[in-house]
DNA sequence: GGCTACATATAGAGAGCCTACATGTAGTCT
DNA sequence: AGACTACATGTAGGCTCTCTATATGTAGCC
């Protein structure tokens, strides 16, 4: 997976795997990995910050627990996350919509679709 | 359409215009447009660097033309772009899928696909 | 003369993702 | 004890790409 391509996206699915329940960075990039099937190996030196950018700008909150002797800072949604995670995933329907129609297969100028 | 998140792509969108035919910059912009609806607005500061990049880096040849007394410079696909566009095609379904399967709405622990 | 469309190009800014490193706890194995 | 792995967070600096702004020039219209 090119790095360049997550660009602009990774805020959408840190805000998304945290949609369900509150989750601390460790866990936030298992939850990645899991729900893409192994393909989505995010940094720590990505997660951090960008957990971190989320919360100044008011989309996460967090609070810190100690579990097993560890620290946590668990991460969860606030109110101005939930919607900008619903304007993140209408963007993404966009993005992928236009992306996709140019990019789709030019089948030359005697082919067109059905109808 | 938010800037960053044209990152990584940029290069398949422009091999892709290139698919069916030569063009120079000015129409690959307008072409792209076009394609898109309307909704891609490519600025030149962005388009004629990243083409240069690709014919640098193999992927495209050019030549120039004068036309109606102006200078073109036209890019066509090497059979390298031709591979690199398939490349780039299969990499974009590959990374919509993995996006759009982590942003998919999360329905909760009740909710499972119909099966 | 001024405006718009056509056409190419570069410099510099901005932002975010990555690599590499730093720090520390808990548990296992030898 | 020592070494190693898993768990857990964090920062500094680099890299690269896209964008803004600017420069240059032709052609055609008013």
């Amino acid at each position: 997976m090119n790095p360049d391509a997550l660009r602009g996206h990774m805020d959408a699915l840190l805000l998304s795997v945290l949609e369900r329940e509150p989750l601390h960075g460790y866990a936030i990039i298992e939850a990645l990995q899991e729900r893409s099937a192994g393909a989505l190996s995010v940094p720590t030196g990505t997660v951090y910050p960008a957990l971190r950018r989320l919360e100044r700008t008011g989309s996460l909150a967090s609070e810190w627990a100690t579990v097993g002797g560890r620290r946590r800072r668990t991460y969860r949604l606030t109110d101005a996350g939930r919607r900008q995670l619903e304007a993140e995933r209408s963007a993404w329907r966009e993005f992928a919509g236009v992306i996709g129609s140019v990019l789709r297969p030019d089948l030359g100028p005697g082919v067109r679709p059905a109808g």
